[in-house]
DNA sequence: AAAGACGACAACCGCGCACAT
DNA sequence: CATGTGCGCGGTTGTCGTCTT
């Protein structure tokens, strides 16, 4: 059926406000109020269309605004809301007083983004790289792997070579730096994608990193093994060599074979028949504690959501599987650490 | 000193939901 | 119930100041 616009756009004036137009817009509203966003600009003596006007109102003018830099505790809360309720980003500018969806939007794309993508932390999943880039050696049977690997390092292929090329990993605090040391002495044997985690752990020159990143992109993509018989285990020989190492690095225990059950169960973990040991259970964000203990099925994955789920999905997820999201939550900070204390209408998002 | 690159922030756009008619 | 309207939301774009070369 389509909609009106809101305004005639010929008529009202774009871009900019200027003082005398936030003087019209807040002493009207000071005396009228914000009934009628329509009849605003109009009854104001502004050529503007109400949109306009209501954004100017909510994101400059409010009295109860705040305005300048967000403390560190208000980064906290944005990064900890944002690992809940993903880019909900007025649900997070409810949780802080005196900031809009607007404020907080452009500080997390600004400012937070790169700064936790420069602590090794994926600012989508808000897990460490080096866990994203074994989850998917673990995962998946091996021929999902390579286009998976290309796949998730192509997100953070970008980012990562801003990082190198701007400000080295060594400058930032980092307190997934063990993990990443981690994950680059399981990707020593790798032929993809892991030649990034040394890289991390002890930085080469800019030049020559970039040139090692593009070459384990394209092994990652050209490993790709052939598919075995159903009923055929899975050889790491098998596996890209790179990433059979990084799954031997994380599960020695278990590092024989993987098996795979079909498409309608999804790939299994071999070895003993068993789940297996994920490094999941080994390792958490941020504090390093046992996380997703819960039973995370992390070995048997089901689709292609293996990578960690975006924020789009999560939120695609919503209202889908009761308490999915709180369960799911509770490992993310740690066990010594209570999630967050979430109001209801916080936590009726995360279900 | 000038030009280009980059970052930060304000503003816009389109979609979807809720509510009124 | 169908349609129209208002508003909120999240993503994207534009603009301006600062930094780098």
């Amino acid at each position: 059926m389509g909609r009106i616009p809101c305004c005639e756009k010929d008529n009202v004036k774009r871009g900019q406000w200027t003082p005398e137009e936030d003087n019209k817009l807040l002493s009207y509203i000071t005396q009228h109020g914000t009934r009628n966003w329509r009849l605003i600009p109009k009854n104001a003596g502004l050529q503007r269309c109400g949109k306009s006007c209501r954004l100017r109102w909510t994101n400059y003018l409010r009295p109860d605004l705040k305005h300048g830099e967000f403390t560190d505790a208000e980064e906290q809360t944005i990064i900890k809301l944002h690992s809940v309720v993903g880019c909900r980003w007025s649900v997070i500018a409810a949780q802080l007083p005196g900031r809009t969806d607007n404020d907080v939007k452009n500080h997390w794309n600004t400012k937070l983004k790169k700064k936790l993508s420069g602590m090794g932390i994926d600012p989508v999943t808000h897990k460490s790289f080096s866990h994203l880039m074994a989850e998917i050696a673990t995962t998946l049977a091996p021929p999902q792997v390579a286009h998976l690997a290309e796949a998730a390092l192509g997100c953070f292929k970008d980012e990562m070579l801003h990082l190198l090329t701007k400000k080295r990993p060594t400058d930032f605090p980092s307190p997934a730096m063990p993990d990443m040391a981690a994950g680059a002495s399981a990707g020593m044997a790798m032929g993809s994608g892991a030649h990034i985690a040394p890289c991390f752990a002890a930085p080469p020159q800019a030049d020559d990193t970039i040139e090692r990143i593009k070459m384990g992109l394209s092994r990652a993509i050209m490993s790709e093994p052939a598919a075995p018989a159903a009923d055929k285990p899975w050889p790491l020989g098998d596996m890209s060599e790179g990433l059979a190492g990084m799954y031997a690095a994380f599960n020695p225990a278990q590092a024989t074979e993987f098996r795979y059950e079909g498409t309608a169960s999804g790939y299994v973990l071999g070895g003993d028949g068993d789940q297996g040991t994920s490094m999941w259970s080994h390792h958490s964000m941020y504090s390093g504690s046992s996380g997703t203990e819960g039973g995370r099925p992390a070995l048997q994955e089901k689709g292609n959501d293996s990578v960690g789920s975006s924020g789009g999905d999560e939120e695609a997820e919503d209202g889908k599987e009761g308490g999915k999201g709180a369960s799911d939550m509770s490992g993310l900070f740690g066990s010594d650490c209570v999630l967050w204390d979430l109001p209801d209408e916080l936590t009726n998002h995360m279900c």
